[in-house]
DNA sequence: GTCTATACTCCGATAGAC
DNA sequence: GTCTATCGGAGTATAGAC
């Protein structure tokens, strides 16, 4: 069997198991059966179940925030609040759409595990696009501090973290007959219409 | 020993265990020893370690949708959206002031484990209270349709729950100068602010 | 009723055969 | 590069001591 045949099925088959099921509730003996291939090409391929997830976490963030430091990089030198908040969101979003839907239940999984090694390689990630995001801010809204933008960029990475896990779960299990909640592109223009107006307080 | 210092001292430890390794990191074995008590101890007065997260989690969040409802019920007839807003987030904020920092850690992890009878535990417990806070809602926005206010509510359960959980993480690792972002008091008005403009964006 | 000791199954990891 | 065998540790269940 190829090598990177083999590497594959299993980063398939664990971004599918890891989405529908946890983390944690997934045993590397699940993945391996799966995938065809035996329990101990995990270890050899990746090191281990965790850089396991880093694989699939790490080739999630990269393209996403890749995208977003594109989007910022085209904005014009007058460009609204708003026009910076869908920068961050929008390509965050646009995955809900695709076919693919294991992507923002592993995103969602990553940032929520209790996992201090996994925590610092997010936040490596995310940091060249949050440097670039608060200047652009700055730029919408001067009056605006530091610590303010921050502390509302947060808020903005909770809801959207909580809108890519639970795809609105608890909304909908409150009302099941309101349609719109099952409308990825109603969901994000609210998420966007509401980050906006949040950081907009001045 | 005594039934209920027994049941008690599981309930600490555990409490202390999960939210400091997160609760798959934690094993039932060093809740036992931790708490000087049996490895059946668990089985014998929970029925299991996730009969002892559900209790954990009820008691946590008894009190505090107790308190919602209470401060809802208290407001009168011609209040704001602000008003409404602090109704659902300060309880939940205030116990982030508290001396013990295991619950929020506990809450939000409660919400993050993907385990659909504890999302169902977790979702009857909130429900009444969700169903107060929209028409609490609905009378200082009459124009926002039912969509809107729920999905706006999973953006604000989202933001809380970050919060709750990673205590602005991100942002103190981007900007370890900021102090305001470890003032409790500081977060706890941005947040009630950002979610206050972001409901009133109709 | 409470608690102990113990056994059972499943997990992630790995050394070593092929 | 692949696979088998095996290890220590996990959650769970229960028989029996107190």
């Amino acid at each position: 069997m190829d090598n990177t045949e083999t590497k594959q099925k299993i980063l398939d088959t664990a971004q599918e198991l890891f989405a529908e099921h946890g983390y944690s509730n997934t045993s590397l003996r699940q993945i391996t059966s799966g995938a065809g291939v035996n329990l101990a090409a995990v270890s050899y391929y990746f090191g281990g179940k965790e850089q396991l997830l880093f694989e699939l976490v790490g080739n999630t963030l990269r393209p996403l925030n890749a995208e977003r430091l594109r989007r910022l990089d085209a904005l014009t030198s007058n460009h609204s609040t708003e026009d910076v908040v869908r920068c961050f969101l929008e390509p965050a979003i646009d995955i809900l759409s695709q076919d693919n839907c294991d992507i923002p239940c592993i995103l969602g999984q990553a940032h929520r595990e209790q996992n201090l090694a996994l925590q610092a390689f997010i936040a490596q990630e995310v940091r060249p696009v949050a440097a670039r995001f608060i200047d652009a801010i700055h730029d919408t809204l001067p009056r605006l501090g530091t610590a303010e933008i921050l502390a509302r960029g947060e808020f903005m990475i909770g809801a959207l973290l909580h809108v890519l896990h639970s795809q609105t779960a608890v909304a909908r299990a409150l009302a099941p007959d309101q349609q719109r909640l099952n409308d990825n592109t109603f969901i994000a223009e609210q998420l966007i219409k509401f980050c906006t107006a949040g950081f907009s307080n001045e």
